[in-house]
DNA sequence: CATGAATGAGTGTTCATTCAT
DNA sequence: AATGAATGAACACTCATTCAT
């Protein structure tokens, strides 16, 4: 009788160690052999798991768009009340580079890889996945800022859907400087400051009022 | 007698030939016989005006900051009245994109493709040069907040260090966003909207009331 | 399960390919594809095995120390009476070369070729286990000689030192000469005559009485 | 009018030049463009005077037996007494060895390699005059021998060919170890200690009694 | 005469992938 | 199911040689 195994759950681990290692070494970097290794297996198991190298990567790509769906949805889920736009998008923009288990480093560095392979289309079975994870930050600002706008949290002239682009980008700028030198600037700090200037221009005066609000109420859970 | 053969200018051919086919297959997907055949070359002949895949790499970060150096002593040289400091900020930040989208896209992907190198101390030839790109522009508009101050343009509260990081990892991430969907945005006007949100905070009135100016002026320009 | 292999075993057989080719068409004009071809495997299994061509280089530079030492314990072993020292000297200095001709003509190259490298330092990961070989040699017979003032075969005023530096070096170029024309002079009588000479001037009357025993006895062993 | 040059004094200058990069990179290390940089002219001219990089070695070859021939000739032209025979050995022997414009290490690294290419017949253009420099040596040692036994100097019973070929090995083979590790020994101290045991077993007293002169006339000389 | 630009076959080495066991 | 031995195409880089100037 075989041995009995989890193949989605097999998948997972190989990803896992091939996702580290994608971050020390990079995606050309690591190697099938250093893959296999880490994860304790040998070479050819790999190719029982995933059809190809690039497959892995997909897997990757996949892994970290649920990753980041999965915390967008526990954004959206407790908040209801009207401060509820602010909060989302500070709480994402932290929550999407907070995260101890995978840690921002490796999160960039393999977000970046794969934003290049995608730029030049050298893995078009990537694609799709990977600008999801663009797309559900995007959407997700858009909307709450859109919604916003409604609550008369916003300010009538701002567009959202530029905003939302802007903000997004600033954001990955950031985490990526952050991440090539750590030591310049407090990164938590630099994106408080940064949405600070960012609310400061397109919120209305109850805006502006519920944002202080929520800054105080966050200090003082700290 | 040979071929009489200006050796910086065929460098300099060479260089572009493989900055060209890096922007389109990556730093490690090209190869030198890649770069060879572009430049109507024989692989050989590469080794003649440089000593490794990793100097024409180097060669070509150098290029990448002699454009940025020289963009910024143009808008440094005749700026001298109040209102320079502004002006300074503003136009580097568009200039530094300010070139047809072709070669906008290939600086970001160079770029980023050197960022990562680096992360990982992959590329040690060409790690000082690359930071020096980064460098120039966030002195320049570190220094340019600073005498901002001074000049009464600039909040007192504004840290201009923090500032111009904060600053130049925003346009980064912008760039790159704009270079893998072009169509999302228009990306002049997303930056300048960027600048207004993010003068809005730092400026002080009088600040205010030459950024206006300068805007009109330049609208009048164009 | 893959093909079971025995690693050590074929490191030795991809070696000894290696070590024919390089007595052939020497270290440099040798190729990888050469040595895989002779093994009958492929150029990336060599790898697996060795991690660089100077790591075979190396291997077979310790497969000839090892044997060289090999040779040395047996001829110290089974000697223990007063004669010993001329016999051990003797002995050693035949059996080093005491092989077919193919072999003593590999040795020779391929000793020869590993000489030259390290005499630039073109080789630093072999010149220790190459000098040993020089080394086992010289201090056998320094040793011996030594032994043999105290047992008063060898005359008071010979320098054990110098003379086992002269007569490895002379043995040496004999053997070189040797494989060089091996039909100019019979090398065991040439050997033999160097001995007689080499002995002659250095042993005292009690050595030259040993020495003629050992020589009868050998003739009658034949 | 063309430049009217000395060919043959060319084609000297740019062996000589071939001849010292050989000695520290070695024939396979040393690349057509030191050799033309060392003679201080461009590599397409080396093709004027030499046909490949072979016919340097070649001429390089041809060089050192010429010089070796030389050599022989001044220490033949001037002795004709009875004791020249042992003269003309001890003098030839450090003679060849004896040079400080082309240092005895060049020699022997050259010598060797050249030893080396002829082995495997890789360069059978210089074989013929390889061997000339192998036999030039031997013969008048030989000769030297054979008159030396009629004048009553050597032995009956030594065998002129067995003794030259013997000598001008050994010769080799401590030359070789005396570059390789000059700290190692005194290598005029160790060819008169070798010449000294040798010339024990071979002299007749007559012989012995010459050498006895010889050597005393040498150390009045100093 | 003299140059050095130009060539391209050949080197050691790596690695995704396959497959016999 | 699991192994790792085996493959071979691909890469960066070198160098003797040729030849247009």
């Amino acid at each position: 009788m075989p041995k009995i195994v989890d193949k989605d759950e097999k998948r997972g681990v190989i990803a896992l160690s091939a996702f580290n290692l994608f971050c020390e070494k990079g995606l050309r970097g690591t190697t099938i052999k250093d893959i296999a290794e880490a994860a304790g297996i040998s070479k050819g198991l790999v190719y029982q798991y995933f059809s190809s190298k690039n497959d892995i990567i997909k897997y990757v790509t996949e892994f970290m768009w649920r990753e980041a769906e999965e915390r967008i949805q526990q954004s959206m889920t407790f908040k209801s009340d009207e401060t509820s736009a602010l909060s989302v998008i500070i709480d994402e923009i932290s929550a999407f580079w907070d995260n101890d288990f995978i840690s921002l480093k490796k999160m960039t560095i393999v977000y970046t890889e794969i934003y290049l392979l995608n730029l030049r289309d050298e893995l078009l079975e990537v694609k799709e996945v990977f600008e999801k994870i663009i797309e559900v930050r995007r959407i997700l600002i858009r909307d709450t800022i859109d919604s916003g706008k409604t609550a008369g949290i916003f300010r009538e002239e701002c567009d959202p859907d530029a905003m939302a682009v802007m903000l997004c980008a600033s954001l990955d700028g950031i985490g990526m400087h952050y991440v090539y030198n750590p030591d310049r600037f407090n990164m938590y700090e630099a994106m408080n400051d940064f949405m600070d200037i960012f609310l400061e221009s397109l919120l209305t005066k109850k805006g502006k009022a519920i944002n202080k609000k929520i800054r105080e109420r966050k200090n003082e859970d700290l």
